[in-house]
DNA sequence: ATTGTATGATAACATATGTTATATAACAGT
DNA sequence: ACTGTTATATAACATATGTTATCATACAAT
């Protein structure tokens, strides 16, 4: 009896992916979302119960797409390979990165995450290669961890321009320094 | 022949500069101000062209907070306390920082940036602590200011919840690592 | 006291955006 | 062909916000 559907749920979430991906979520709203679908604001209110759930929606397509980036193998080590692709997520979704990792309101799901309940695997994981006691790792962990994300700050908010090649030189250079002195420092 | 004003340009600012430093721009208009002034809108429409015209020296007001928090003088080694002054600029004022430095639009006057036109006198008075090469003292310098811009956004967004001892003992023990590590790489 | 002007209040206009009421039309079952 | 359901368009309403037109008023100079 109905008229087939012009317009799907998820043609509607991956204009609104799009839009968010280049220009913030401040700057997605129904109406332009209608344009680019090159229809009126109806079919997103029937497929919707509202732009707040359409939001959320974007929010999840958005966490995913981190997550594929996170899952990402290279013939790195894999703790190594955790941060180049943290960076690189922060490199070529700015705005994605902005969403999940600095704003203090949106209650981003981290993993890379520096709290009580780090992965106490990757931390004996670490452990293997750098020969530390347990808590030391942990502080190098934490350190490491929060050097990566000054990076992909840095690199999301266009503040400084590396080079995929500048930031690798640039972790590894530092880890390693940072390992070194670590070792020297009180073992 | 006038009667005398009742609201002064300085008294609209500072409203405005205390919601942005609560809620941050996205929540400064010109009914929010009116309504803590006890008065309409139209005292803000006289004293500025426009809200635009407003925000901009609410911006310029927060870059000068800025400024005094950098400008403090402790018995800190100057290198030292910039880099805590930076964090304790993010940690009691998040919303400025995260304005000042979280923002690529916002073309933010930064001293502290990273860049070519890192001032000289830094890299080399640097250079009498840690007697390293001018190159090297450049890039680790870099370095210390990523861990240092690191830390910064983490507590500006309340990702994680560092006490000031807390943060000097890690921005001071890493420093001291790094430069270990760095000394012993390919001096 | 009168008066002209600066200051402010009120209310309106303009625009942006979320949302919905109403009408239209497509299409499967009859 | 008719009909009922549903997807869509159109247009409207509601709210938020920047801005302005209009009017009222206080006060210094006269």
């Amino acid at each position: 009896m109905p008229p087939s559907k012009k317009y799907t749920k998820k043609e509607i979430l991956d204009i609104a992916y799009d839009i968010v991906e280049h220009d913030g979520f401040e700057s997605l709203n129904a109406r332009k979302i209608a344009r680019k679908l090159n229809a009126s604001v109806q079919p997103i209110f029937f497929n919707f119960p509202s732009m707040e759930d359409l939001k959320k929606e974007v929010y999840c397509q958005i966490y995913q797409t981190y997550q594929e980036y996170m899952n990402i193998k290279t013939d790195q080590p894999p703790y190594k390979q955790s941060g180049l692709s943290y960076i690189k997520f922060a490199k070529e979704k700015p705005q994605f990165f902005k969403i999940l990792f600095m704003h203090p309101t949106t209650n981003s799901p981290e993993n890379f995450i520096v709290s009580d309940s780090i992965g106490d695997d990757i931390i004996k994981k670490g452990q293997q290669l750098t020969k530390l006691s347990y808590e030391e790792q942990k502080k190098f962990h934490v350190k490491v961890w929060i050097f990566t994300h000054g990076i992909a700050c840095l690199v999301a908010t266009n503040t400084v321009k590396f080079s995929e090649k500048e930031i690798e030189e640039l972790l590894t250079s530092t880890v390693i320094s940072m390992l070194k002195g670590y070792r020297g420092e009180n073992v």
